[in-house]
DNA sequence: CTAAAGGATGGAGTACACTCAATGGTCAAG
DNA sequence: CTTGACCATTGAGTGTACTCCATCCTTTAG
């Protein structure tokens, strides 16, 4: 899939595309006349790298995440304690989205504010 | 309270302190000798900060919230809507996240990656 | 009174994640 | 063979969120 096709059907900048593609998180073969070939699967670590740059996630880590879902079994302790922990951020994550939420929810059922001065302190956290 | 405690009671630094009352995510009141006092709700907000940002809502956002938080009452519908949204925006990420915690899952119980076939193995720095 | 600790301001610099502009090569249609 | 759609590279610029530095003022302990 060349460059352009990929923007298609990502919606994702080429500048975006070439840039991912600098910092190794996606990969091309480069044809004889030197444009770039980008396998079908690109088009799910794009949105992979999408979704989790929503949740948070930096570059760095997406290519973490990227990397790990790139080997051929889980060998090796030390990448399933990687993989572990990205589950653990990720169960964090989810709680605290909760917790927010829980306090946004109590305040538009009009109970009184935990961050206005004359209210409870919350516990976030 | 003066800027020097609540570097203590939150572990931001000075300069981050600042930069988020210039951004006008906290307030003071400048006392008689120019020094600047927080109230201490200050602390409650500073932890909300914290949280949000972890959760990838940027600082612009996270003004929103904390202004939405400091109204009376919940008065208008506008101010309504957007409390809305951002609890929808919530729900999202929660669900991306399982998501993301599914597939990651999934593949740690030996199923194949759908990230993969022959994708090369991009290299951690 | 003086020194040290802590406070304020202004401006420059940094890291991350793009985004844009300039320049030039490739290819298929007419 | 030219034109226009695509492709490539390089380097500069932008917005966000800090971070550091220089300089100067205020308070408190000795």
């Amino acid at each position: 899939m060349l460059i352009g096709e990929l923007v298609k059907q990502t919606n994702l900048s080429r500048d975006t595309i070439r840039f991912y593609e600098k910092m190794q998180l996606i990969h091309s073969i480069t044809r004889n006349n030197g444009y770039k070939d980008y396998p079908e699967q690109t088009l799910q670590q794009v949105q992979l790298i999408r979704t989790a740059k929503n949740l948070g996630f930096s570059l760095h880590e997406i290519k973490q995440i990227l990397a790990m879902t790139a080997q051929q079994e889980i060998p090796a302790d030390q990448v399933h304690t990687i993989f572990q922990e990205k589950l653990d951020v990720i169960d964090e994550k989810i709680a605290q989205l909760n917790q927010i939420k829980m306090m946004l929810s109590r305040f538009t059922q009009g109970e009184p504010c935990p961050l206005r001065k004359d209210c409870p302190i919350p516990e976030l956290n």
